[in-house]
Formats: structure tokens, C-alpha cells, sequence
DNA sequence: AGTTATTGTACCAATTTGATACAATGATAG
DNA sequence: CTATCATTGTATCAAATTGGTACAATAACT
């Protein structure tokens, strides 16, 4: 499905999907002590937008949310959780719609079912940034990952759902423990600190944050990590759920 | 409307509404020292549900729950937050929803918008039961409160959804300071720790919850209440949001 | 062997929380 | 009019948690 004809097609007989509802991902990786989030960019415009899509007829939401991960990222079952639901009348916009749409040689017949009315359920996604492989759908050039601090204006109302994920991962970091799901296997507490800071926004005391986590005795200390630097070689730890 | 030939019409000719998403409200009350949740009963029926109902299509979604609330309470403005989004493929039954209807005299063809996938999304509200004055739609003949150990079993997945809500009321008891809304302008120091208490299932210890509630820097003490009781009068509080 | 930077942990002060105690106070009973 | 009673507002102290500093251990480099 890469010739522009086939495109239209697709577009124009979706198989059957619920009406009004799509879904969209902020989705989340740490790589170099850096957070960063998953975007696409549509084909021949400056539209940037979060990783969405739309609901089978015969779908859970859960599995439509993994399914449209799974096609951007190449990861099963992906920690995700849903935060809020974003339905004001008019958080859409038709003539984005048709530019993004004119972008890929496609032209939008006025009663396109993407130019009504759709409320969008967010989730976050917080997947290992190593395991992931970023790929483009068919209307966008690009999916790559961005720093927090350098994300672009996004289309509609994305900007708002970002910010209202992060402040929604903040809240929950401590309560439901989900920062694990950032990170590869095993970890240095250095790695797990940054992590916490970097989210959070703020600097933590070293020794209190080591004694913070190994209290919560869901971690498993494995063996050095010898770093080849001239200092004391950091343990590696996994976490054990449960 | 209450003639069944105006319900058959009204119910056949919806004005647009939002196809695919239904809202539904956890709506409790405080009284008697007791938390209560605000249920339909169907006519001629067995079911009980939660209030809800369909989103106009010029509307936003905020803007819906709180007309939904304001028809069955009569109040506006209501304190109320979106939970969760409930949308499983098979939550709801064709069954039920043509026992509902034949309820109220109508019958349902095969066609008809109700009997389509529908997603729900979660509202919990919260309103001083004082002040409300609860009244059934065109379906139901009966809008009451419920102790909350005595909820009937309600229909489709509406008994999970009234537990989700009480779960993230109680995790957000604290953080948002929200408990306030469940009380008429003024209250004791002990109506509001007995809610706190009822809300959280556990007790408190009197004097630690008077700390923490007056170190919250929010309550403005107005004056003694004489009860009439052989005792020390309680003063009476109001909240100062911000 | 000495230096260096970072790690794991110990330690103490400050703060918060849990639990008990007690004086103050409206009403009632004698 | 005084004694009694139940509940309120507040004080107090111990226990637990958190914030901040210190220090020995150690892997690699000089």
C-alpha cells in the first residue's frame, strides 16, 4: 500500500470502525538521560502529531491503543495507561485535515468520515527506548523520537494532550511504580535516579533516593557493572514485579 | 413527553448526537453520616443504572455531564471529573436495552442507534445532598440515592464503573482536596473527618485529622454551633478554595 | 603505590505522623 | 448553684520518615 491510489482506496473504505472515538499516544522513552516522546510528521507538511488511529468495530480500546503502538514502535504489549479523554467540539481542525490529507495526493471529499466530529482517549506509553523501532504510517515521512525541550508545535490539541500526560506520569511515578517500564532489564540506581529526576523536573538527594528504592524491596541486585571509569563500579539491579 | 407515542418519537428522531460514546456519572452524596450514590430504576424492570446519557454533536463533553447531572439533580455547576473511559466490545446487551424500552411501551427495531457499540466515559460527581433534588428521566421511574452497601446489581459493567470511581476518589482525596464538595457550606470539624472516614473506609484519629485539616490552611472558622447536647459546642467551618 | 571519581552506607537533624492526655466548655441533674 | 457529663480544641511525646552530610570502599588511571 504505497502507491497513492491504493492510499485513496484505504482511506475512503476504512473497514469498520467507531465512530467519533480515536486514540492517541504520548509515548515515552529514556535514552541518554534524556525523556523523549514519539512523533510522526506528515508527508510534504509541518504538521507534527502524536501516534494515533481509530477503533475496530470488533476492538477493545486497550487493544486498539497496543495495536497502534505496535505498528509505530515494533513492541507487544506495551505498558500503557489511559489519563484523560480530550472532547471539546472543537479541538479539530477541517483545513489541517485536508492539507495533511493533500500531502500524501490525497483529496478529501467533504463528507470524509475523518472531518467529523471525534473525541480522542489518550494514553501514555512508557516503553524501553533500545527495543523500540520507530516507523512511520502511511501519511507521515517521519517517526522520531524528540527532547521534551525541543518539541514541536503540534497539531490540534496535541501539545495539550503531552502536557496533560506527563503532569499524569508525575503524579503516579511514586504511587504505581510504572518508571521501571522506561528502562532496559537491569540498570545502575545512577540510571533509575536520572530517570526519576528527569521526569520529575528536579534534583534528588543521592543516598536518600538509593535508600528510597532499595526499601521498597522490589529491586534485585545482580552484579557489577564494571564501567571501565576511575571510580567504584555501580551494582546493576532489576526490578522484580510483584 | 410522556405520552409513549412522544417517547417512541423522541427516541427514534435523536437530535445528532455523538454516535459511539455515552457518558455516565457516579453521583454521590453525604448524609446521615453515610456516602450515597444517585441510581436509575427502569420502568417495569429490574435494572438499575447509573445516570447518563449521549453528547450533542455541538457540545462539549464537560459541557454534557453536567447537563446530564443538571436534569437528574437539578443543580449546575456541579464539582464533578472524568475517570476513566470504559470500552470494551461487548459491555453492553442488546437484551437489556429492548427490556429497558419495551419497559416504557416501545419497541426497539433492529436499526436503532442504541443497539450500536457505545463507549462510556466516567464521570464521579460530587454535590451536597442537601440541595439536590433528584428526578428519574423518560425512562425510569424512580432517582434515588443508595448506601453505598446497599447498591443493587446494575446493568452492562456499571457496578465496575462505580468502583473505579470510588477507587480514584479515594486516591485523589488528598491531592485535590476535593471531599469539601460533599458538604453544605458550613460543617464541623466531625462531619468532615466522618467523611473523610466513610469515603476512605478506615478510621481516623480525632486530633491528628483536626491538624491536618487546619494546617491545610483552607478552613475559615466561622462561629460556635450550640448543638443542644451536653458538651463543648463545635465551632463551624467553610472551606476557602485557594 | 598514590590519585581520582563514584558508589554504598552510616549517621544525625529536621520534619511528619501516630497515639495519648488534658483543660475548656455547653448542657444537664441534683 | 454546684457537680457531672460528653465532646471539643490543643498540647505533648514517641515513632517513623525525610533531608542532608560524611565517610569508607573500590575500580581504573598515573
Amino acid at each position: 500500500m504505497t502507491k497513492n491510489t491504493d492510499l485513496k482506496e484505504y482511506w475512503e473504505s476504512k473497514p469498520r470502525l467507531l465512530p467519533s472515538v480515536s486514540i492517541d499516544c504520548v509515548t515515552l522513552g529514556f535514552h541518554n538521560n534524556q525523556l523523549k516522546v514519539l512523533l510522526l510528521k506528515y508527508k510534504n507538511t509541518n504538521y507534527y502529531a502524536l501516534p494515533g488511529g481509530f477503533i475496530n468495530m470488533d476492538e477493545d480500546l486497550e487493544d486498539a491503543a497496543q495495536r497502534i503502538l505496535e505498528e509505530r514502535t515494533g513492541l507487544r504489549n506495551i505498558y500503557l495507561e489511559q489519563f484523560h479523554v480530550f472532547g471539546n467540539k472543537s479541538r479539530r481542525n477541517d483545513e489541517t485535515h485536508k492539507q495533511i490529507m493533500a500531502g500524501c495526493g490525497i483529496e478529501m471529499k467533504p463528507n470524509n468520515f475523518l472531518l467529523n466530529r471525534f473525541i480522542s482517549i489518550g494514553y501514555y506509553a512508557l516503553i524501553d527506548f533500545s527495543k523500540a523501532t520507530p516507523s512511520p504510517d502511511e501519511l507521515s515521512d517521519s517517526c522520531e523520537w524528540y527532547d521534551l525541550d525541543k518539541i514541536p508545535t503540534l497539531m490540534f490539541d496535541h501539545n495539550e494532550i503531552f502536557r496533560k500526560a506527563l503532569e499524569t506520569l508525575r503524579m503516579m511515578l511514586d504511587d504505581k511504580l510504572i518508571g521501571f517500564n522506561l528502562l532496559p532489564e537491569t540498570f545502575t540506581m545512577n540510571e533509575l535516579q536520572n530517570l526519576y529526576e528527569t521526569i520529575l523536573g528536579e534534583k534528588l538527594v543521592r543516598s536518600n533516593f538509593q535508600r528510597k528504592m532499595l526499601g521498597l524491596g522490589i529491586l534485585e541486585r545482580i552484579e557489577k557493572k564494571m564501567t571501565g571509569a576511575a571510580n567504584k563500579a555501580p551494582y546493576l539491579y532489576k526490578f522484580i514485579g510483584g
